[in-house]
DNA sequence: GCTGGGGCCTCCCGTAACGGGAGAGTCAAG
DNA sequence: CTTGACTCTCCCGTTACGGGAGGCCCCAGC
């Protein structure tokens, strides 16, 4: 019969995480002094304790090794475990592409003007007028109007909330003048397509997401980076991208707080 | 100016999570009705998400993040993180490894009689007789002896608590008769080499273990395991193994009860 | 004017697996 | 008898929120 810190000594665990284990009735010592409350711990237990150790080498959380030595598992729990682990190395994987690339950008010299960020856009209904247009002011322009004819044409159909207005970008590479633009507006339903617009289904898409402040003819700095970012990072580019308007003329009066966010559909390389 | 669920949908942010941000200060909202209570937060604040945002899929702590935005960041803050990466990336690896191990002895429809566990031994003095013994039986009728002897020898010389006695393995391969074995008991400290026996210091090691029950004969299926798991699980053997003799005939009636601990030195392959 | 249904508020509890520390009792040696 | 090492129980703290109760706010519809 050992004493606690003997115990703990011989199965090299903390004298706290026996007590634990004997607080939620995974190892309760083999005998406990009525009188001092001491804890004695038989060497046959040290078996016990060595199963534990080892199944939490393994990852298994205290609950999972409970029914594990009670022989109550479900039979996919080892089968779960490695699903969860190759996870959770894709996972790790990817914040060692993104810090790398951070400290990359760090060494070049640059501050980091952008933080990435990976999201889910979900699908959305949207109507949306593709045009040419000569530069950004002329888009600017162009918005309202096509949302004011589709409001009036579809009495029906409103903007959902918050809005989200985009621009998916069909250019294959970045320009700021001549561009071939697809304006598109989030909509609560389908409507009859009119005059220079048509209503369509914008399918849900994983994009890499920078935020840009500032006048629109800076969007380049925002698209190159993204496009390094995405090379470095192990995926590449899946779709056309979008820019999503957040602040702008309709209620920034400074083109500095003008706020763009550019969208890149993405895939594992 | 938006309301909490609405900005909480364009930053794909939990409501939750935006009220913990404020409460901590990470992010307050631009502006608090007095009366009601109700959060605003500006367009603009979006950004500022965005960073968090961002940040967090580095795997930064909140904590760090504050400090990050504050621009109180320790400068080595992200190396630390690159190096956490890599440490976590090895442990899932190796995790990976035992899993795997696991699901292999499972397949292949033995039970799985053993559970490994990795972990550090330290270093410490012992008293050492090295012999040739014929079987267990000798090897367990000869640490008495010795023990004895050197009791009598070093009169200052104590056994430390808890008891360390093993057995180096000089074989190269198991056996269980004829062995060329080295006996070794953790004592508190050297004293004269005498008669058949001498003081010497065991390095700390890192080893694979596992406890076996039952009589010795049986302890080679605990050594065929090892040396297995060894193999499939990314290591190599490092050094001479030991047996570590926990409950044996000195305190066991039934050889069904004995408690041995193989230990198998090993090192990265 | 009334009602209903979201949305929002605060407050409190729970998480996993212990670690740290306070205050008090226990044990073996000198 | 004392001292110092060991042990006990109890309570709080950890992370980044999620869940839920109980109650206020606001807008649309009747």
């Amino acid at each position: 019969m050992y004493r606690i810190g003997e115990f703990s000594k011989l199965g090299r665990v903390t004298v706290k995480a026996l007590r634990y284990y004997d607080e939620i009735g995974l190892l309760k010592p083999s005998s406990v002094d009525e009188w001092t409350g001491y804890r004695y711990y038989a060497s046959s237990q040290l078996y016990q304790l060595h199963e534990i150790v080892a199944l939490k080498q393994l990852g298994f959380s205290i609950e999972q090794i409970s029914a594990i030595l009670a022989d109550a598992a479900p039979a996919s729990l080892v089968a779960d475990r490695l699903a969860e682990l190759e996870a959770q190395q894709r996972s790790v994987i990817d914040q060692l592409f993104r810090v790398r690339h951070y400290l990359k950008i760090k060494e070049e010299g640059y501050e980091m003007e952008y933080k990435v960020v990976v999201k889910e856009i979900p699908g959305c209904t949207v109507f949306s007028a593709r045009r040419k247009v000569a530069d950004y002011t002329e888009m600017m322009s162009l918005i309202p109007a096509v949302g004011a004819q589709v409001a009036a044409d579809n009495p029906g159909v409103g903007c959902v909330e918050p809005e989200y207005c985009c621009n998916v970008c069909h250019d294959t590479e970045y320009r700021d003048q001549d561009m071939d633009i697809e304006i598109c507006q989030a909509v609560t339903g389908p409507g009859q397509d009119g005059d220079g617009y048509e209503f369509k289904q914008l399918p849900p898409v994983t994009v890499a997401s920078v935020l840009h402040r500032g006048p629109y003819e800076d969007l380049g700095a925002a698209y190159a980076y993204l496009v390094d970012w995405v090379e470095t990072n192990g995926y590449r580019i899946a779709g056309d991208w979008r820019e999503a308007f957040i602040d702008g003329v309709w209620n920034k009066d400074s083109a500095q707080d003008w706020l763009t966010e550019v969208q890149m559909p993405i895939a594992a390389a």
